[in-house]
DNA sequence: CTCATTACTTACATTTTTGTATGTACCATA
DNA sequence: TATGGTACATACAAAAATGTAAGTAATGAG
């Protein structure tokens, strides 16, 4: 009881922190370890399932769905789906997710900036 | 053997893309669970590890020092230590770490912005 | 000698994230 | 009937991040 109430807490102060403070939940978006690769996969327009794949080499077949739907959930990535066969499924940026595309830009540049000073 | 061969090829991948991919270093060091929180702390000023942690009350002392090491070894925090008993232990923003909080505000703004659109 | 203060460290447990391997549904084609 | 292509799902395992609880070193005050 006192365990799963604890846990439950930290849980919640961790929503809590996620929804008050939108820094967090922005960095929350953009973690994880191919969210970026996905992102900047899908700049240049749509793509499907397995293209994307081919872009990411060694990213896993689950990694890639499981990051998709996290992108889809959090609005950065629309899917769309055609009814073929075999099947043919789609995704591209939101145009929230390209509005973040040149911040992600400034971090990058803050990044080679910051790499030289700490050689 | 070919466990461990494998274990660390994923390693070297990931630091290959940390260190290949500029977004992708400057988001692990803003990535953590209390990363933000301490920075936003360190910006009015240099703190002493104690008033740190009166300003981040969930976090418990180990986490502090772990992150606290982390910022420090990516060049983010200063850290100061005074030879008094008690010991003092003061932590400030490095210069590199002053110029990233502009592009955090606007990570910021984007996810306000982007709560507006998803709800 | 005992206690308080400060900034930790250490051992261990739990939770979260990521990876591996294999299976599935659909139907057209051979 | 068997095979291939596509976009997954599922069970399980390993690794990484985070949390809990307790201990430590130094020394001045009482």
């Amino acid at each position: 009881m006192s365990k799963t109430k604890e846990t439950s807490t930290n849980f919640e102060n961790k929503q809590l922190l996620i929804q008050c403070c939108s820094e967090v939940y922005a960095i929350e978006m953009i973690s994880g370890q191919w969210i970026l690769s996905i992102l900047y996969g899908l700049v240049g327009g749509k793509l499907r399932y397995g293209e994307l794949r081919k872009r990411i080499p060694e990213i896993t077949e689950r990694m890639l769905t499981l990051q998709l739907r996290k992108l889809e959930s959090n609005g950065l990535v629309k899917r769309t789906v055609y009814a073929e066969v075999p099947p043919r499924v789609e995704y591209e940026l939101t145009p929230s997710a390209l509005k973040l595309t040149p911040i992600l830009k400034q971090l990058k540049d803050w990044g080679e900036q910051h790499k030289e000073v700490m050689e």
